[in-house]
DNA sequence: CTGCGTGCAAACATTTTGCACGATG
DNA sequence: CATCGTGCAAAATGTTTGCACGCAG
């Protein structure tokens, strides 16, 4: 079921390869799903979509996919302090390259913001080559979060109980 | 304990009024460590930091001042992907004020870096004004992480098994 | 045919909660 | 002196692991 070009295996097969890794079904299952839904989406969440492809898949092999892309750099595991992680593509053809959360410190909420105008852009990739030289990482992902009080909890006043 | 300027209360103790909350022992002292101590802490670690100046504290009481804090915004709560959230100071007289980490997805190892340039800050500057008109928020904070492969790690090679 | 990957269930770790007592303002 | 906050222990939750079977390469 995965979706494919005109024709040819998906994108991700020679990510899974090169890092040694078998193609199976749970992995491109999930790889699918995570590529055609955008959004952050909880452990159990992703184990609830697969299995209305794929019933077999057991909540452990989630996991450790999920670990696994990690790893890989595929896939960005996501903290809002909600107590569980979320997980979201972190490299793919559709996918715009950058991952920037408004985060409420209140009630949780988070906004994707996608504005990014061509001044950070350059700033950014300096930044990023900067780094690069002088802490000998290679760079393939970043997440800029911003955290403040959203306009519905700044109406609720500063009492925190 | 708790470090005071020349005379009258610690910094923080606004912070707590202000949300309407009691000053305590416990809640003094995990903000009086986390103040004259750099870095990113486990709530256990603080536990037992904590513990050395106050052994009845329990750890409940830990993840309580922590949430508590952390919805007031003085604290931040971190997760760099190991299955338990670190703390820092996010608010206070000698926080330098902005969260950069360059974080390893193999190894999950983190370095906080500093540096940050004139023009960057101005930039930020302009993005956070922007935020806040267009959506509504207050913001208190941010956190920058760059995702990548450490120097250690990329000489063991793609292998992600 | 040789491991690697999977499903299941049990184990683990961290974090949260209920309750009775004690401290704060 | 009325609450709010705390300590303890138990519970809940999210995540990891051990093991035997099955499939990819």
């Amino acid at each position: 079921m995965p979706r494919r070009g005109p024709m040819g295996p998906p994108w991700w097969h020679h990510w899974l390869r090169n890092c040694g890794c078998r193609i199976t079904a749970p992995r491109e299952i999930i790889l699918d799903i995570l590529s055609r839904s955008p959004g952050h989406f909880s452990a159990d969440e992703i184990f609830f979509m697969v299995r209305q492809m794929y019933p077999q898949i057991g909540l452990a092999t989630v996991y450790r996919t999920l670990e696994l892309l990690s790893n890989m750099g595929l896939v960005h595991k996501l903290d809002f302090g909600e107590g569980k992680a979320r997980y979201e593509l972190a490299q793919g053809p559709e996918t715009k390259g950058h991952h920037h959360h408004l985060i409420c410190i209140r009630c949780h909420k988070v906004i994707d913001y996608e504005e990014i105008s061509e001044k950070e852009k350059e700033l950014l990739k300096e930044v990023e080559e900067n780094l690069e030289k002088k802490y000998g990482f290679k760079i393939t992902d970043h997440m800029f979060n911003f955290y403040g009080i959203c306009k519905e909890c700044q109406e609720k006043g500063d009492e925190v109980k």
